[in-house]
DNA sequence: CTGTTAGCGCTTTCAA
DNA sequence: TTGAAAGCGCTAACAG
């Protein structure tokens, strides 16, 4: 090979070459002396690291990528921005992620963005992800068969996978749904209904199955089910206006986020129905920092949020290694908690 | 080179190589086949195209970063994530950047983790990002010095940026909150107070300022002025406790955000003082969903985040290639609202 | 524990 | 317009 150039490179960074040179070792061991495992005498690595300090060396991520197949990047995919309990999500897969020495690249799969999902996908193969992080919501065929057939491993975060090849965490949305029935239940509540968020969110689906089957367990009929349409304030609100406006207005409201359930009690608080007679009860989920905001005082149902997280997380680093763990569901518990509740 | 492996490599990836065989023409055709520009005739082109479509063929990422010494990624560094709002920041910068062909991934360098800023900052670099976005708060000396010694371009997004070497892209903060304090005074405010975030943000700091400034102006001395210490709900709740105790307590409140408004607001509910006497005026920042929830309705001085965001992501997109455009600051106007104020 | 030797898959002069 | 060749900087067998 022709060295027609000398030890600084033109881009004037310092190379492993460099620091081998200068340490008198030779290139794997500089390389080795940056990996973990003890490959390396600690008198040699000490010194080696001590040399490219003094150089000013770090490593060229891309070139150890290109050799190493491995990124220590995880894709984040995630379509929601409008529900504030999201950015909990950003918080914990980074902290978690860089905690271990990975980090989260974001992609933007919200349905708004032209080249959405499948787009996504692609760049995230491209940009060697070694796992993807998908947040709560559907995920298309086509992005399915496309993580399938590269073998990624996946974990979806926040509700359950129906596909058996991907892992999940999520936490328990049926159960703390029927929570919910059944305080209604005992609260002596007589027309419940359900507000849903978006029709193809498989959160808002599992909680509506939840509620809806408790409900007819308890009383016999079902609970009246109004989509929201997507899971933000506004919608909530419209919709329970439309919902006060029935003959016979329901007394009490289970909503598939808090998000939804501000927006409705925004509503209710409106209605002139409401100021004569008894106000409606109204149950959020989450128990997200808008359930405690003084003014609204919301019941919720109260979900390990950042413990959901930072297991999602962990788990996809901890399983890409092992060409097969297979599938795993982790599962949270969830509980109704009263506003009262100090938690 | 001892060619012992057969065309697709044991790794089942179909390389530019292999593509180039197939469509008989040289690697180098493949290569700018795909990279944008015009250097390969439309005919060619097209068939390189079609059969690396055939092939499943995409260009390996980490290859082309290594060679080109360009990643497509731009580093966002962000340490709130307590403000609802910075959802918006997650939302357009990665919508931007997608649309645009790049990827932002994600640095969180928030206080209550251990490797912060610096090493964030190292991970940054590292991972070659092209260019750095840093979210509104104070970047550390150290973080600066580390980011000019490797000149990476930086737009600071929220915020004008102290440092001559970055741009910036912001609202006028010190604008917006005179007009609050013109407003304070118009309405015959007689004891006006300021509640900040955390008092090393600057765009706390910025808000307080001209405030402070203006109050000083109009009245001939300073307003009451409270460090919440970060911008948090319960933050702002507890600082206005302290304030409604004072025997004069403030008859209007200005926050540095609608966080920290909604928990001063409800801080002045609960108040005994509050209930005999007039409600005081509370005014946050931001014009967020936070100020347009029914229950608190609150004026608050609109900016334009999307625009703010999406410029500053572009901007630095777009000046990446230039070895010197200079620094440059866009400042877009804010402008205070009150709650009927529809839009 | 350390070094040698091949690449990883792409971009990029330089020549044709 | 196309191709040949030389790396980008690192990791990973395989020896020793």
């Amino acid at each position: 090979m022709s060295q027609t150039r000398n030890t600084r490179k033109s881009h004037g960074m310092v190379t492993a070459q460099d620091v081998a040179k200068e340490a008198g070792v030779s290139l794997t061991t500089v390389s080795r002396s940056f990996s973990e495992a003890g490959l390396v005498s600690k008198q040699t690595r000490d010194r080696v690291l001590s040399v490219a300090n003094q150089l000013g060396y770090s490593p060229n991520i891309a070139a150890r990528v290109l050799a190493s197949r491995r990124s220590r990047l995880i894709g984040l995919m995630v379509n929601n921005f409008d529900d504030p309990e999201n950015l909990n999500l950003f918080r914990y897969v980074s902290a978690e992620a860089q905690k271990r020495n990975f980090h989260a690249i974001l992609f933007n799969t919200s349905p708004d963005r032209q080249e959405a999902g499948l787009d996504s996908m692609e760049s995230a193969m491209l940009h060697q992800v070694d796992g993807l992080l998908v947040s709560a919501t559907r995920l298309e065929p086509a992005i399915i068969a496309r993580c399938a057939s590269q073998d990624k491993r996946i974990v979806i975060v926040g509700r359950k996978s129906r596909r058996p090849e991907f892992s999940s965490v999520y936490c328990d949305n049926e159960d703390g749904a029927a929570q919910v029935a059944d305080d209604f239940f005992a609260k002596g509540v007589q027309r419940p209904a359900f507000v849903g968020g978006s029709p193809t969110a498989s959160v808002s689906l599992e909680r509506r199955d939840g509620f809806v089957k408790r409900i007819e367990e308890l009383y016999g009929f079902q609970p009246i089910v109004r989509e929201a349409g997507s899971n933000d304030y506004a919608k909530g609100f419209a919709t329970a206006k439309a919902l006060l406006d029935l003959p016979k207005p329901p007394d009490a409201y289970f909503c598939s986020s808090d998000l939804l359930a501000i927006g409705v009690t925004d509503a209710i608080s409106e209605a002139d129905s409401v100021k004569t007679g008894e106000r409606p009860l109204v149950v959020g989920f989450g128990r997200t920092m808008l359930s405690r905001l003084k003014a609204y005082d919301l019941a919720s149902v109260a979900l390990p949020m950042e413990e959901m997280v930072r297991t999602a997380t962990s788990h996809l680093i901890d399983t890409l290694g092992d060409a097969r763990t297979g599938p795993t569901k982790i599962v949270f518990p969830c509980e109704l908690m009263s506003p009262e509740a100090r938690k």
